[in-house]
DNA sequence: CGTGCTATCTATAATGG
DNA sequence: TCCATTATAGATAGCAC
């Protein structure tokens, strides 16, 4: 009988937090299973717990398997450089050089994303250092992601970049967070760039 | 007002079942959410659906990755420390500032992105833009991860790094690549830095 | 199409075995 | 520790707008 309504806590307690996560587990399944039943669609979910041994995968390795498959680690670019214009979150200027080396970069990095992804969860079994099985291209190093949203992010492949865009990002990552004044000019000058932003976003949608 | 139980059968009618759709994915997440907070575990899901261009990932795409990065391969980050190190993917010099980096801002980026991610789904309800909806922290940029292998992701808040350490980082970031050989002094001149890159990355591990 | 409502169904907190 | 019970909190189907 339920005496008090859900604290949005953590639960301290081993055996209450055990129970309580293997309850919420089984909802969750069976709320997943409906959804897929109902709506024809595949999700998939992961939960990993100090309880098991083995993560809990729905609805399956192989289900699993199918629907990360499909996963593509970079949504439409077109979308998001929508978003990151609207929004301000970035300089003008920044939109600018990230978006080329979007353009140059995205199919290639799509790909191998996703491909080594794929290998690195499956390769697990045949395998125990997996590192060392991943294909060689993951071996180039470093990536940068950079976030500029919640869900937006961006891989750059340093290495790969081409030498003017490197410099030019890198300067704007260097000065990002240099100013909190809201002049939105970026002073371009070769080799001495200096690069403003405005960290106070004022969303223009009204609420 | 329900007039029926459900009837757990594929919803035919295209609205219908979109409705039921994204009720239920909004239930699903914030069962996700509830059991996260508390057992203190981090479960994933992705839900590919005809309705959204994009699929469905929660926590996030970083937090789907961290996710998985258990699911399939990291070992501890011990072990993955020595790898890192073996397997030369950075110099000597910048694994020892990258952990000390992942040491301060780990927790703490772990706990926003949590909350973030919360309230970016939850905001949405009542917000046709969830993301202008999003806390003040995620309007700060950039945010930078570093990837030191397939699911090895680092995110460092450049912003408010302190400044030295962000200094630190980013020339090492920038310089990583420029000797094979063992030395490991940076110039750094201040704001007249230089910058070099050395595309052609030799792996030592032989492949 | 989306949002709000609410009667009704469903999940589950606390308890007992 | 697990399973069963049960009353209450929470989720949501159908409808109005």
């Amino acid at each position: 009988m339920i005496r008090k309504k859900v604290k949005l806590l953590y639960i301290t307690n081993d055996s209450s937090r055990k129970a309580n996560y293997k309850k919420r587990k089984k909802g969750l399944m069976r709320k997943m299973s409906e959804l897929s039943t109902l709506c024809g669609i595949g999700p998939c979910a992961i939960m990993y717990s100090p309880y098991e041994s083995q993560p809990e995968v729905w609805p399956s390795r192989i289900g699993f398997q199918q629907v990360l498959s499909k996963f593509k680690m970079i949504p439409e670019m077109e979308e998001r450089k929508n978003l990151v214009n609207q929004e301000s979150f970035l300089s003008q200027r920044t939109v600018k050089v990230v978006e080329q080396l979007k353009k140059d970069y995205k199919d290639k990095r799509e790909k191998e994303m996703t491909q080594v992804m794929f290998n690195n969860i499956y390769g697990e079994s045949s395998s125990s250092s997996s590192m060392v099985a991943l294909p060689s291209m993951m071996m180039v190093m470093p990536k940068v992601i950079l976030r500029t949203g919640t869900e937006d992010i961006m891989q750059l492949d340093v290495k790969n970049m081409d030498p003017m865009k490197r410099k030019q990002w890198i300067m704007e990552l260097m000065n990002n967070n240099n100013n909190n004044n809201n002049n939105p000019q970026t002073h371009v000058g070769g080799d001495e760039m200096m690069f403003q932003f405005d960290d106070n976003i004022n969303p223009n949608n009204g609420h």
